[in-house]
DNA sequence: CGCGGACTTGAGCCTGTTCAAAAGTCGTGG
DNA sequence: CCACGACTTTTGAACAGGCTCAAGTCCGCG
């Protein structure tokens, strides 16, 4: 029905782009009308349940999606069961992995989320056509490289108390459009996923959210709901 | 005098370049014969000593460079000192952040080294004009990526002893071309970098390596030299 | 109301840290 | 060639932050 609706306008927006959260994102908002007609006409929109993975780790994936709603959480897993995540990504992110077939890692939703689906012959052609588009794409890459290797840092060289600090800090900013100082926010993680970002344990994470929350630096209600009186607090405490 | 000689040939390789470890690496190898007289003739080739810093955390700096020849260090300070390594690089890595000036991390010399500068606006405007150049250093983004994304699982999830093989098994595999089985090299890392890049102390990274070397997985000569009798023991270690 | 899963809290332990000292290693100069 | 001094590395002993194991509590939901 959209997609008829779009056929109409030659060279317009498709309708299901015209409210899209990643319409002006990585990829669609470095495409021209008509790639992106031709992208929308391949594309798909699919609901995923939290905790439903969308990329296994080492499979080979023959599809790209943009995030439109919702939280991805990028997941690296040892032979032994051990895990580590080692990203999150928020609507209108682009997921996957451009150049190489076999994923390193699994992608999957943190929270309920919705993601639009293409084929990844499809967007490699257009990448290749279009400067403007890599470009886009590279600068992601550039951005979630500095990302990752900010959690390096976190990760190898700050305290239990910092690295939740961290965290707290990190989904503030990015989850919820804070006001001028105090923010209040959803966790789009559990505790034990807390704990596989930071790497520690679950009991460690809870430990140190209730020293946080009796200091007064968060208030904690449903224990997903969290509010942060004072961000610079909360930064501070970051390191 | 290379210029000079490089002048005759019109369409050639300039002389510097043609035996240049970077020659056919990621920014090189994409660009034409005109291009690569350019950016040489703009390039200004450069012996750094070990410890000596190329890019300052927090400086704007306004230039690349390609490595050719060592190992340069990524690494991120903290206010109070702490310290993480995110990153190595070999010859003939791209070294520099496109599209954003200040740099979040320094990048120091860790052996003693060469590398080849050119201004960053002259690379920038040949990023744009070339298709083939931006994929390359896309595609270098997206592998640093990858390895910052395994480096998480290291130091989020293994343990001190884990560590330390890994580090080793990453050495083992970048600096040299390793034999069949066995391998010998030399550490581009003292204790206290091995540390910065592993999450450790100096004292644990040493009593690892020692543990290892009693075990027979390892042997150390002049501490800085490693022999390696079997690799895919010391990978299984490193789990 | 009672069940199940997520979260919190507690006690003891262990890995890796801290602090301290000894042993190499290397360059310099007598 | 050896002695000296600075620095890196190794080793030792005590400590502590975070882990493990085990209950207990909270909360949503049938």
């Amino acid at each position: 029905m959209d997609v008829a609706r779009s056929e109409v306008f030659e060279a317009g927006t498709p309708t299901a782009c015209r409210s899209c959260q990643a319409r002006h994102g990585v990829v669609c908002g470095a495409l021209s009308n008509a790639q992106l007609k031709e992208l929308n006409r391949h594309s798909l929109r699919r609901k995923v349940d939290a905790g439903s993975e969308i990329i296994a780790q080492g499979s080979e994936s023959s599809f790209y999606s943009n995030i439109t709603r919702g939280v991805i959480k990028l997941c690296k897993m040892m032979p032994d069961g051990r895990q580590q995540i080692v990203g999150l990504q928020f609507a209108p992110d682009f997921v996957g992995r451009p150049f190489v077939r076999e994923s390193t890692l699994s992608a999957e939703a943190a929270t309920d989320a919705e993601i639009c689906v293409f084929p990844r012959n499809l967007l490699d052609r257009m990448i290749a056509e279009t400067p403007e588009l890599q470009r886009s794409l590279h600068d992601q890459a550039l951005n979630e490289l500095d990302a990752a290797r900010e959690w390096m840092l976190t990760l190898g060289r700050r305290t239990a108390e910092e690295k939740v600090a961290s965290l707290l800090h990190l989904i503030a900013t990015h989850a919820e459009p804070q006001t001028a100082i105090s923010t209040a926010f959803d966790l789009p993680l559990s505790r034990a996923e807390i704990a596989d970002f930071l790497g520690l344990t679950i009991e460690t994470v809870s430990r140190q959210m209730t020293r946080l929350r009796k200091r007064g630096v968060i208030l904690i209600e449903n224990s997903r709901h969290i509010v942060v009186p004072d961000m610079d607090e909360l930064q501070k405490i970051s390191a």
